[in-house]
DNA sequence: AAAATAAATTGGCCTGACCAATTAACCAAA
DNA sequence: TTTGGTTAATTGGTCAGGCCAATTTATTTT
């Protein structure tokens, strides 16, 4: 299996240059023109293994300034797919209005078919999840979020719907730069989302299945609503700012 | 903090083509001259464009061959589930379970967004599919109905949940061998199946999203009922096989 | 009908040019 | 000398057009 492409060779090659220590983190790399020259390709196929390695975070170039190794080379690797819905922001809502139906019908039959050992379980992602409310890094807090409403689905026992409930948690989290945190900071929000989470909780345990859907349906209405209303507090706030400048 | 690169101006904008649906997996791109002239940008800022997403493994390019949009983008969100499925055909049920929850949904905000684009497409798909009935290889019906259901998940403009859907169908598309093509052969399943199709399109179509729903859950809990009564059936008759050896 | 061949299509690569942002050099004023 | 602004050189960004190589499609031959 080769890449017979040309720019995947150049690109390659800088790539081990950069491992081996030749090309150092920070440091610049030659005019795309020399650079060319010296590793005897055009100039084209040298722009287009930058940009590669560009969009892989290996290189950032400025425009006049030059190209240079970036500081921190961590790729955090996720599904290609994964990172495309991530970027935009407006599939949060999708994710909710996917999960408003899915967990309810998730919670529905968790109330029908959990064993002791589920709601055992269940029990134990709700406690850990109040525990960390208040943690310095709402990443946390939104990690035992996702547990606790994976482990319901568990108690589904329907492992396609966990494996998507999986895949859309993980979406969700990918895209938590647009203050998705905020859903766990504010206090206003916080409280009724606790009391939610306790009454899908005890529904499901308690078997009643009808009672644990409305439960999931009510939460997620909850948490769109919310989210709503500080997307549109942080619009506002923008606005402000560029009203000072302009 | 824009891009003001060009190369990365098109790759978002073909990016979200796939993103949004109109540029399925596996479709092939126009020729880079083509595609270049249409969006009115050179070839070398197309191509670094394709060779960036080509890197991401959104993208794969055959030489002399063409560009296409990668296969595995769809079943991403189902990628470990498939070996699972054909090892046990029950999870059938738990893909209905969740089709029950999603494509009510889905056909409620497609009665409420589609545009009449998504409303033509919708007709044609309905229209292959009746056209397809009788087909030799039970597959193209398969197929065709997917293709129909698909269509509404898209008018209704969640990303997400096209992709997640999408999954589902070859999900079940690569399970087909448990009788799922009885569904499409016995005209007593037949006939009601195609009203529900027709009731489903005609409620999307009519923007009525309450009934669009409800023919939608309707119909997949008919799907259910038969292929489970279709199970028990072929259970009966390895029984009796099982009865005459025995 | 099947296989070999020719033609059109399509991606891969190159040269050379011009524009735009950045940086460095320089010079004039304080 | 220092400061500030202007100019020139450097460097990335984009484009145009051309040629080659792999692939696909159409055509011809067997």
């Amino acid at each position: 299996m080769k890449q017979q492409r040309l720019s995947d060779k150049i690109a390659e090659k800088i790539e081990a240059m950069i491992a081996e220590g030749s090309l150092m983190p920070g440091e610049k790399l030659p005019a795309e023109r020399e650079l060319a020259h010296r590793l005897e390709v055009s100039r084209p196929s040298l722009r287009e293994a930058i940009q590669k390695m560009n969009s892989k975070g290996l290189l950032t170039t400025r425009h006049g300034g030059g190209t240079y190794v970036c500081e921190s080379l961590e790729p955090s690797f996720v599904e290609p797919l994964i990172a495309l819905l991530s970027d935009m922001p407006e599939s949060r809502y999708d994710v909710l209005e996917i999960r408003h139906a899915l967990e309810g019908t998730a919670a529905y039959y968790a109330a029908l078919r959990s064993t002791n050992g589920d709601k055992e379980k269940i029990k134990r992602c709700f406690d850990k999840m109040i525990r960390n409310h208040g943690s310095p890094d709402p990443m946390d807090e939104a990690r035992a979020d996702a547990a606790f409403h994976l482990s319901i689905v568990e108690a589904s026992h329907n492992v396609v719907l966990l494996h998507v409930m999986r895949g859309l948690f993980t979406l969700l989290q990918s895209s938590i730069s647009h203050n998705l945190d905020k859903l766990y900071t504010l206090p206003r929000v916080f409280e009724p989302l606790s009391n939610q989470h306790e009454r899908l909780m005890n529904a499901t345990i308690e078997g009643d299945a009808e009672r644990a859907r409305q439960a999931a349906q009510e939460h997620l209405v909850f948490v769109e609503e919310s989210l709503q209303q500080i997307d549109r507090e942080e619009v506002r706030k923008q606005r402000a700012l560029r009203g000072l400048t302009a």
